[in-house]
RNA sequence: GGGUGCUUAGCUCAGCCGGGAGAGCGUCGCCCUUACAAGGCGAAGGUCGCAGGUUCGAAACCUGCAGCACCCA
């Protein structure tokens, strides 16, 4: 790379010529993986699923990761991003049953070893994309350590977890109520379980009394689970049904006897007041038949078809089968008392979207109390953070309200649960069949079969933050690690992953997980809609980075659609918004773009727009230092240098920079920290500094010690801006240094492993800042009137100085060159104390008047124009200053700096409204 | 029904401990000035959702209301 150090840089940064072997050269020196002894600094990263690829929010949320370690990592911290993948099981599993259903096959005809192998196969061809994308998006996770929620070390510690929580009672089986997904044949945590509103009916079903004297009418929205029911309930202070309680009901179609009961669960003013009570088929139901001692009558199959409990008829009919021939038996019988339309929630499986059964199976359970209870007094005590910090409302709120979790699914593909019984059913849990023995003393002759079930996969990665670091085993990188500094994560998993992570990590390693959880929001489209692929508005964050033509991305929106006739809206609608595709941005503009949407919001929009303007940010930095590059082409010979006032004006506004953006990564303000980096690279160092060098530079004027001056800060507040955007601009930011840092004296091989700016307190500061602020403010002026009497730039202006004083003078004697360049002026000179001033545009420098002579330059309305605008808004401004000045109490009582300040504004404003009134009599006059 | 958050320029959003309403994109003028037209210079544009309250002073703090979004039941 020595030869390209003196080599000229292309006109334009080419992010897909240079990102790949930028991040290939980092990667293949090792310098991802912690070094040095600093201060540890770790973030273990979501795992996101083995055989997915990465969406908008991933890629979001690791630039906001690597950002971070990017930033400690040159800060002096041994870092360690840890990378991973997750098994995801029911997700994975559905993959592949999908492949084999599109061959004719199904797992079962396959066997379990068969299809278990088949994942695994499935998980080697696909399992390399993330690694790829990471790699893309520049990712600076340590690959050595990369891991796997199946490797043989983790699922060790999902063993030991396991074996562990069951000696200590904290695991147990149960026949209970769960959610079941009839379609995938497994049970379904809480939280796999979405609730979606549908119309559906309210049936109003009779049910006689069973001595013949009338009947009581039950509201429904399930008939089909009326052959479970075991009880009618009404509320106790229902005079309506008060003499009914205790009385029995004949149970149409069932054939048996069932009790009125009274228990307060019912809402008299729902339906008729009177609730058929199910509780093998409902979760509240379930809560009512325990109260009252009532059976459980189960008529689902695990297929959700009617099984043994119904009568013959019904069974192996579907349950919405079975729904119409009940309504249409009962409304022959005249049972059917109305059927009226409702709206009424309905549970659906996540992943198959079934409509999910409360039903009744044995399953393993976690007892989530005493555990829970740990991980609130955590976050209550501070031990972990928020970040924003509200969000611990919304996990107390939870945490107190928490159930067992059942842990066992289902399925194949996952950690198999370590438990096996013998032919008698007693269970035996350990690490092993062999230890379940040994431990047991069985012989070795009783037959042991183990359980076909598996973990929920949050149960692995409950553990993700330490058996990556190698728990169960002690180990180094498990004492320098753990705790890990912050989790970076959505909102949307709190419950499902982070809280499991800190109940895990507080009970076996005896400490949080992290310190913190930096909560970002969710990445939506342009208008606000939660990105999927059914929507069909997905973003492949590569194709930003590299750019995808219109039809390629129409195809790649609108195949392996599940609901395939959504297909053409999608393709109209993306025609619509893409017409032209999506341009090539590079990683750099889509990793600033995520960096500048991380407010702390809990929503935010994508906007193809920004992540353009933040790619010409690029190239504007890219230009910048080739100019820089040219500038100081000839090597410094060593000699004096001193520093004019915009040398030293711009290093004090790199210092707030580097202070602003330190601010941003301290308070997780990456948009506050994006902006600060934004403004200064664009409005202080391009707009400004730049090109007050080349008149430096450029006149003659200027002696060799000041040119070394300016050529030097070029250089160095380049370099130390390039250091500064890094942890944003990995790429870029890696290139210009390669080229710069020579002639800053830099070392090192890469600027990844440079130190991160830091700010040096100034005492001049005020003095520079304010006459910097006089010659920005001398050329603004001119500027405007040129702007606003829409003169061409090619045309040099002659300014009259009017009201000069000695400091206006001087000052503008030492700075004639920059000003007279920045401002296009040919020239200034004092206006004599007796000499009348001409017909000219002004703009006003605090005591002073700059006058451009109209002379053929303009007509006098549009000048006129002109300052009658500014009059009237200098005129709204005094009035409501002396209008607060004119009350007494705020003279009183607001601090006597702010009344101060408010004074000096009021005398600001009026001698700038004399000289404006003087100006306008002067341009009228003559007209 | 319970909870959380949001409402500021045409659009997307900042605005920390109360003290002169900001940015990007878009729009409108003038410019290809040898780092950059993916650019330069300049400009227009807002009753800070509504109503009360606290305060000398409220976009910000408090209360209520409206609308939107999400979570839980």
């Amino acid at each position: 790379m020595s030869d390209r150090a003196t080599g000229d840089l292309a006109k334009a940064w080419a992010p897909h010529e240079n990102e790949e072997r930028i991040y290939r050269r980092w990667e293949e020196h090792g310098w991802f993986a912690p070094a040095g002894d600093g201060r540890p600094y770790c973030i273990v990263i979501p795992p996101p699923n083995v055989t997915g690829t990465l969406h908008m929010g991933h890629a979001f949320q690791d630039t906001i990761m690597d950002a971070l370690t990017r930033f400690h990592r040159m800060a002096g911290a041994a870092t360690l991003w840890q990378p991973g993948t997750d098994h995801a099981g029911i997700a994975t599993q559905m993959v592949v049953e999908r492949q084999l259903d599109a061959a004719g096959l199904s797992r079962h005809a396959l066997g379990r070893a068969a299809f278990v192998e088949r994942v695994w196969r499935w998980k080697e061809e696909s399992g390399g994309t993330i690694a790829w994308q990471l790699r893309r998006l520049g990712a600076s996770v340590d690959w050595s350590r990369d891991r796997f929620t199946m490797d043989p070390g983790l699922s060790a510690a999902v063993l030991e977890a396991f074996v562990r929580l069951h000696e200590q009672g904290l695991i147990y089986r149960g026949q209970r109520l769960v959610n079941w997904d009839p379609v995938l044949k497994t049970a379904l945590s809480d939280l796999e379980v979405l609730s979606v509103e549908e119309d559906g009916s309210l049936w109003h079903l009779r049910y006689p009394l069973a001595d013949g004297s009338g009947h009581v009418t039950v509201a429904t929205t399930r008939p089909e689970t009326m052959l479970g029911d075991v009880a009618v309930a009404v509320h106790p202070d229902d005079e309506r049904y008060r003499h009914l309680v205790g009385r029995m009901l004949c149970l149409p179609l069932a054939a048996r006897e069932i009790p009125v009961i009274a228990d307060a669960y019912v809402d008299p003013a729902f339906g008729s007041g009177c609730v058929k009570i199910t509780p093998a088929h409902d979760f509240n139901d379930y809560e009512v038949g325990q109260r009252h001692g009532l059976p459980l009558v189960n008529v689902l199959r695990a297929d959700a078809t009617l099984g043994d409990a119904a009568p013959a008829h019904y069974h192996g009919l579907d349950r919405f089968a079975a729904r119409d021939r009940i309504v249409a038996e009962l409304a022959a019988l005249g049972l059917l008392d109305k059927v009226e339309p409702h709206r009424l929630t309905v549970p659906r499986g996540d992943r198959s979207n079934a409509v999910v059964e409360p039903w009744l199976t044995d399953q393993w359970y976690v007892s989530i109390a005493p555990l829970a209870e740990r991980a609130i007094r955590a976050v209550e005590a501070g031990r972990v953070r928020f970040v924003p910090a509200h969000w611990d409302r919304t996990w107390f709120e939870w945490m107190r309200n928490i159930r067992d979790w059942c842990i066992s699914r289902q399925l194949w593909w996952g950690h198999r649960i370590p438990a096996w019984y013998d032919p008698a059913g007693a269970v035996y849990v350990g690490r092993s069949e062999a230890e379940v023995r040994r431990r047991h003393g069985l012989a070795a002759d009783l037959p042991l079969r183990q359980d076909e079930d598996v973990l929920d996969t949050w149960f692995s990665s409950a553990l993700w933050p330490f058996s990556t670091l190698g728990w169960p085993a002690q180990t180094p990188e498990l004492a320098r690690f753990y705790p890990t500094s912050v989790l970076v994560t959505g909102f949307d998993i709190i419950f499902f992953w982070v809280a499991r992570m800190i109940m895990f990590g507080l009970h076996f390693m005896d400490e949080v997980p992290f310190r913190e959880v930096y909560v970002h929001g969710l990445i939506r489209d342009h208008d606000g809609q939660k990105m999927s692929k059914s929507k069909g508005n997905v973003l492949d964050p590569l194709d930003l980075v590299d750019g995808i033509g219109l039809e390629a991305l129409v195809a790649k929106r609108t195949s392996g659609l599940m609901q395939p006739q959504l297909a053409p809206a999608i393709e109209k609608a993306t025609r619509r918004q893409f017409p032209q595709g999506i341009a090539a941005c590079g990683t750099d503009a889509l990793r600033f773009t995520f960096a500048a949407l991380a407010t702390p919001a809990r929503d935010l929009r994508f906007d193809l727009g920004r992540v353009e303007g933040y790619r010409n940010f690029c190239n504007k930095l890219w230009n910048a230092a080739r100019y820089v590059l040219q500038a100081t082409a000839a090597p410094d010979d060593g000699g004096p240098a001193t520093l004019a006032l915009a040398d030293r004006w711009i290093r004090l506004r790199l210092d707030a920079a580097i202070e602003a953006v330190r601010a941003g990564f301290a308070g997780y303000r990456f948009d506050l920290a994006a902006q600060a980096a934004y403004e200064f690279t664009w409005y202080e160092f391009c707009d400004w500094y730049l090109e007050f060098s080349k008149p430096a530079l450029q006149s003659a004027g200027s002696d060799a010690a000041a040119q070394r001056g300016t050529r030097r800060t070029l250089l160095e507040v380049l370099e130390t801006l390039l250091r500064l955007l890094h942890p944003l601009l990995p790429f870029i930011t890696e290139e210009l240094w390669q080229h710069v840092a020579p002639r800053t004296g830099g070392r090192g091989p890469t600027i990844m492993l440079q130190p991160f700016p830091s700010a040096r307190a100034q005492r001049e500061a005020p003095a520079i800042e304010s006459e910097m602020r006089w010659v920005m403010d001398f050329i603004l002026g001119i500027r405007r009137i040129r702007g606003e009497l829409d003169i061409a730039p090619s045309r040099p202006l002659p300014v009259l100085l009017q009201h000069a004083g000695p400091d206006d003078l001087a000052r503008y004697a030492q700075h004639a060159a920059s000003v007279g360049r920045l401002a296009g002026i040919s020239g200034a000179r004092p206006l004599g104390p007796d000499e009348p001033a001409p017909q000219a545009a002004s703009a006003l420098l605090g005591d002073m008047a700059l006058l451009v002579p109209l002379a053929g330059l303009v007509d006098v309305e549009a000048e006129l124009a002109r300052l009658g605008k500014r009059r009237a808004r200098v005129e709204q401004d005094l009035a409501r200053a002396e209008g607060k000045l004119s009350r007494e109490s705020f003279v009183q009582n607001a601090p006597a700096e702010v009344v101060r300040q408010e004074r000096e504004r009021v005398a600001e404003f009026q001698r700038e409204l004399a000289q404006l009134r003087a100006q306008l009599e002067r341009v009228a006059s003559l007209q």
